[in-house]
RNA sequence: GCGCCCGUAGCUCAGUUGGAUAGAGCGUCUGCCUCCGGAGCAGAAGGCCAGGGGUUCAAAUCCUCUCGGGCGUACCA
């Protein structure tokens, strides 16, 4: 419908004087039904280029469309309004046509095709194995899982890649951590391993000391427990693991290096669970240490220092970021030749670019606003086409418990995890929830609210609509009724209510293509809530049971398509369309 | 101090590339169950879109300043 205006108003204006050659045709819905349906505001652009007042160009326009580009089979009128917008109002035949296509369609009814022949990749969650996904990472995976499926609607071939660094400092830290806590595990009074006498010796030295946990209550840790070590339940719950799996054996070990291997691997398979417990499946785990073992960061740092973008300062190697717009420099490889971590983040994005993706989104939360353009500046500097890369900020969740906030952090025993909240929200409502608000906006996650909320929150009224609509077509089937997708049949659907229940249902694809193109799936939870509106209003008015056969086999395949889009849309966002609830 | 994000109904938030009378949900108040699922429907009240200035035929939307909140601002990851 859109395009069809668009392409008849534009060849109607190339018969008009004064109009420029590039002039864009602009279409919009009108906030006000009574309007019409679409409506454009040329008249008014048009104004200043043909100096007359933009009413009187309106008529014109409608006259020479009316006369040269009209087609009853997508409009019924055309009317100007004060102001200069002329307003379009679509025939109930293209309303028609377009819910038979829903018919049609079924399981790929919003589908469309500006991706196709593309690949594209999102990039997200990407934590470091250093203790559990938190209720922050779990906007991360919501958004960037229902982005990808997006992007797989409109086309795109899409790879869900999750980045991850298990080496250097943190990890050590988290493995002295592990071992610290094993050695107080060990050094426990009723320990069922207290009688052996090397754990005898262990208990002689053993020493311990308190450190302050996030909520200021003190936590009493084993002396070699390090100052900035993980402090979360789930690391002496690690310990316990290797505990019953090598006993004391461990004790006089020098190194970290069990510890950290074990806390890794527990860690991964627990992330990648509750992953799964979301629905979410990665289709590549990128880990950083190859960018060094195939040469990736020193190629990189060569290539910058031969832009000459590169220079020596106190042993640090410094990447020029005040000639690109930043008001200082960034220190890329430290006085210990350690990079950081922006060297391998621009190492790692070439290697995407590399592989060949025309679309590359990044989902990041809001501690790195700082960051990604450094990346960005590089890729620039190397000549890669960093309009390829669209990333996504969310910021951060604030976790209240009560009205009290809770700080979080993988560093402090008390925080949240993703797989707590789980326990409690279903993963629809939990994904739900996360999708449900513009990225940029801060998300204040009440627990209390979230786990009390499943009869209030929006999700459940979703769901009911579909599982009402599938509970009365059964009905009606085993009372003979059959639903009619004929062309003629739908021409009986004339009610107000069934008249904006098909513009809601039939405007799908459009939802879907513009929430792909912005990577903004919070629209989609809106446009459902407003078809699940929709629907209740028009079942509410319109009775199916007990109406005329022909009627009732109409508005039954309404219903159908209403299930449809909401099955479909729900699809996207991850979320279950049950039957019955 | 500097950079980025945010400020819309009592609360939580929508608001398409600037468009017509700024919209939902929750909460409050009125009605509606002999009837396809009341986890519902119909309606009401509730707003100087943080504030000032500017651009425009037109500003919640763009520019600028002020105020308020968040996140960064490490040779930590």
């Amino acid at each position: 419908m859109k395009e069809y205006l668009k392409k008849a108003l534009q060849s109607t204006l190339t018969t008009f004087p004064l109009v420029p050659d590039d002039f864009d045709v602009e279409l919009s819905v009108p906030a006000n039904p009574d309007h019409g349906d679409l409506a454009t505001n040329c008249p008014m652009k048009l104004a200043r280029h043909m100096r007359r007042a933009p009413h009187l160009i309106a008529n014109e326009i409608v006259d020479a469309f009316l006369k040269n580009e009209y087609d009853p089979a997508f409009v019924e009128s055309v009317t100007v309004a004060g102001g200069g917008f002329i307003n379009f109002k679509c025939s109930n035949t293209f309303l028609f046509k377009e819910l038979a296509l829903c018919l049609q369609d079924q399981d790929r009814y919003g589908r469309s095709d500006a991706g196709v022949g593309q690949r594209a990749m999102v990039e997200f969650v990407s934590a470091n194995p250093t203790g559990p996904l938190t209720v922050g990472h779990g906007r991360n995976a919501v958004l960037g899982d229902t982005v990808a499926n997006l992007l797989e609607w409109v086309g795109y071939e899409v790879t869900r890649e999750y980045y991850f660094n298990d080496a250097g400092r943190q990890m050590r830290v988290l493995g002295a951590s592990v071992r610290s806590r094993y050695e107080q595990v060990l050094a426990e009074a009723n320990h069922p391993l207290a009688s052996d006498p090397r754990v005898i010796k262990h208990r002689l030295r053993y020493q311990t000391k308190q450190l302050m946990g996030a909520d200021h209550t003190p936590i009493t840790v084993a002396k070699s427990f390090p100052e900035d070590g993980y402090l979360g339940d789930y690391i002496t719950a690690i310990a316990r693991d290797i505990v019953s799996t090598h006993g004391p054996s461990l004790l006089d070990n020098k190194t970290t290096d069990v510890f950290e291997d074990v806390a890794k691997s527990t860690i991964f398979s627990d992330i990648r669970s509750t992953l799964k417990r979301l629905g979410i499946t990665m289709n590549i785990y990128f880990n950083e240490k190859k960018l060094y073992d195939n040469g990736a960061v020193t190629a990189t740092l060569n290539a910058l220092r031969k832009k000459n973008m590169i220079y020596e300062k106190d042993g640090a190697s410094w990447f020029k970021t005040s000639h690109l717009g930043k008001s200082s420099d960034t220190v890329l490889v430290k006085g210990t030749g350690e990079p950081t971590y922006r060297l391998p983040d621009i190492a790692y994005h070439i290697d995407k670019m590399e592989r060949g993706y025309d679309l590359l989104v990044n989902i990041f939360g809001a501690d790195h606003i700082d960051t990604y353009p450094d990346i960005l500046r590089g890729l620039d500097v190397l000549k890669y086409d960093t309009d390829r890369i669209h990333v996504m900020i969310y910021q951060f969740v604030t976790l209240t418990r009560g009205g009290e906030e809770i700080k979080m952090s993988t560093r402090m025993a008390n925080f949240v995890t993703l797989d707590e909240l789980l326990e409690e929200a279903t993963p629809d409502v939990t994904r739900y929830f996360f999708a449900m608000r513009s990225p940029q906006k801060h998300l204040e996650f009440d627990l209390n609210l979230a786990l009390e909320a499943s009869d209030k929150n929006p999700v459940f009224y979703l769901q009911y609509a579909h599982a009402r609509i599938c509970s009365m077509l059964t009905k009606a089937s085993e009372l003979g009724l059959e639903a009619d997708h004929s062309p003629e049949s739908l021409t009986l659907l004339v009610h107000d209510t069934e008249i904006t229940l098909i513009k809601q249902i039939i405007s799908l694809p459009e939802t879907v293509a513009q929430c792909a193109q912005s990577c903004e799936p919070h629209r989609l939870t809106a446009y459902l809530r407003g078809l699940a509106e929709a629907f209740t209003s028009f079942y509410h008015s319109c009775r199916i049971l007990g109406e005329q056969p022909q009627l009732a086999a109409a508005r039954m395949a309404l219903s159908e398509a209403t299930a449809i889009t909401l099955r479909n849309g729900l699809k996207i966002l991850g979320i279950s369309a049950p039957t019955r609830m």
